[in-house]
Order: structure tokens, then C-alpha cells, then sequence
DNA sequence: ATCATAATTGTATATATATTCATAAATACG
DNA sequence: CGTATTTATGAATATATATACAATTATGAT
């Protein structure tokens, strides 16, 4: 009786469950024990309660409406290129001080994130400079916090509640 | 009347939320609601379930029970980080070609996990090679697929379901 | 200002998800 | 083999989350 006897049918299940998950949109544990009965598995919305936090895959409020489950490692991904895919999503908090704007994005996205800036043009804006993760934003002398908030917003209304 | 005027309420409670979840594990709606009414934001679990589908955030298993509300930017690095960070934990498929095991894992971590794969000195494994998200991984001439799937998962029972 | 339109919110409720409990199947151990 | 112990599962249910609806408030255009 070798390793393969035990667990056949839930480790079957699982992959399935990873399977279906990579290349398809599930939103609910219905709509997913539906699809596994299609493909021979039968099982109950319970089990895949447990299956789904067994295998901590994660559930993702859709673009407009909805919500889909997916594996943790396709989440950063699915985030930034399903939909729409600006650099901004990636980013995290803006800061002020004086006459500096540190932008924090996720790893690696700085640079995007600075020569999408740059092309707005923005008056405000006097330069930037992208590291890894941080963005610098040099600010044009006179601008207050307020003025610079504001316009930002305006042009860029995905940071408002970021900044 | 400017900008700021408008949504005030809302968008500060969003940021409220933002850095809640950042700093501390929230598990239930509820939880939120309380942590936000401690900081004077008075509001509903309705609400409050518009608002984590508007900054799209997600619902993780927790490493052994209950969930966790995370910022879609938290996801990746709170799995790897959080609790058993071991370079398996972003392998996401292993594939097997004659004498040949296609490893999948998440980009840029082929390195760490085959140079983990390398210190088990596994007998079936003559060597590896990593690329970015891949790792080639070379089958001593004579182990059959079972065998060497047997050896694997007994290794490293977190692959059970992957392989 | 005044009206029309759109956004935000709470209440009540529908829906979805997690968990308890009982049971069966698998494994460990003698 | 038989018994004890763990693991997986379903049915029923508790709990958590989403949503329809109505009311309120904000925004925009005269």
C-alpha cells in the first residue's frame, strides 16, 4: 500500500479546484462545486468551504461587481493586468512634506510609476525620481499642500483615498 | 466649495481602513467595524461591505484558522512572509516529461527553490536549473514517474497537491 | 437658489460561507 | 486481524457578507 492510497479523492479534488481556479472565473462555492460535479467530482458547498482555506486561496471583490476566487499567487497579478492595468494601482500612500511627494508602490513599479507621472505634465509637478518601491516628487515652489492635493485628485481620482 | 468638500466622510474612513489593515489582522466586517467606531468612524457592516468591494480587498484563509481582510498589495508578501516562508510555498505546479520535472513557481523565486531542492540531496534528483519562475529539475536515468512522485511527496508533503 | 441627477448610507433581508455535530472511512498500532 | 485514533465528509445550521430598497445628501446645470 504505497503513499497514493491515501487521500486519492481530496488531493484530486484540490488540484482540480487549483486547475479550474487558474484559468477560469469561479464567484462562489456553488458556481465552483458545479464545475467540479462536471468534471466527476461530487461534493458539497461544506467540503469546499475547507477545500478553499485548506488550499488559502483568496476571495477578490471584481472590477465592477462580484467577487472571484483565486489562488494567492495570482492575486498581485490579477490585480495589476486584468483589467485596468495603470501603474497606479500599484500604488500604496502618498506623503507630503514640504515641498516632497514620496509616493509608495509595490516593488519594483517605481519606475512605471514616474513616467506615468511625468507625462501628465503636471504643472505642479517639477520632477520626479523613481527608485524601487518610492517615488520622489519634487513639488513647484509656491504650490501649498492643499493646491497640490487638489489637483492631483483631479487628475488622478484612483488615489484620492490614498493621499 | 472645493474638492475637499466632497466624500469627505467616505474617503476618510477608507484610508482609515487602509491603515487598519495594514497594521493589524482583521477578521470579520464586524471586527472593522468596531476598530473603526474606536476611532469615531460610526458606520454598518453594509457599508463597510461596499466599502472593502470598492478598495478591493481581499478575504485570505488564515495559516490556521479564521480569515484575514489584507490589501490586495499585502497578498503576496503576507503568504510568503507571514507565517512558514519556505521557497515551496510559491511553487504552483510540477509537471513531469520523461526524465525531466517542470517546476512552476512564482517569478523570481526559481533560484531560492532550487537551491532548496538542491540541499535535500535527493537521490532521484541528479540536478537542477532555474530560470525565473521555472526550475528544471534533471531525474536520475531508472525512477520512474511514480517513484520519483513518491519520494517527492514524501520529501515534502506540501506538494501533495501540486504534483 | 431650484430643480434634476447621482452618490452614499442604513435597515431589513437575501445570499453565501463557515462550523457543529454525527458518521464513515482511513490509518496506526497492538 | 481488531481496536483506537485520526481524517474527511455531509446535513443541518449558525454566522457572515452582500444587496434591494428607501431615504438622505451631495453635485451640476440652469
Amino acid at each position: 500500500m504505497n503513499i497514493y492510497t491515501i487521500m486519492i479523492s481530496r488531493d484530486n479534488r484540490h488540484r482540480a479546484i487549483r486547475g479550474i481556479l487558474e484559468t477560469s472565473k469561479i464567484s462562489s462555492q456553488n458556481e465552483l462545486r458545479e464545475r467540479l460535479e462536471d468534471l466527476g467530482f461530487e461534493t458539497t458547498q461544506a467540503t469546499l468551504s475547507r477545500d478553499l482555506a485548506a488550499l488559502r486561496i483568496v476571495r477578490i471583490p471584481g472590477a465592477d461587481k462580484g467577487y472571484v476566487y483565486a489562488l494567492s499567487s495570482q492575486v498581485t497579478s490579477s490585480f495589476s493586468l486584468m483589467e485596468d492595468n495603470s501603474p497606479l494601482n500599484t500604488c500604496k500612500s502618498i506623503a507630503l512634506s514640504h515641498n516632497l511627494a514620496v509616493l509608495k508602490c509595490l516593488p519594483s513599479f517605481a519606475p512605471s510609476v514616474a513616467l506615468f507621472l511625468d507625462g501628465l505634465e503636471m504643472d505642479v509637478i517639477i520632477g520626479t525620481v523613481a527608485g524601487d518601491d518610492t517615488v520622489l516628487i519634487i513639488i513647484r515652489e509656491g504650490v501649498t499642500h492643499e493646491q497640490f492635493r487638489e489637483v492631483l485628485v483631479s487628475r488622478l481620482p484612483e488615489l484620492r483615498d490614498r493621499i
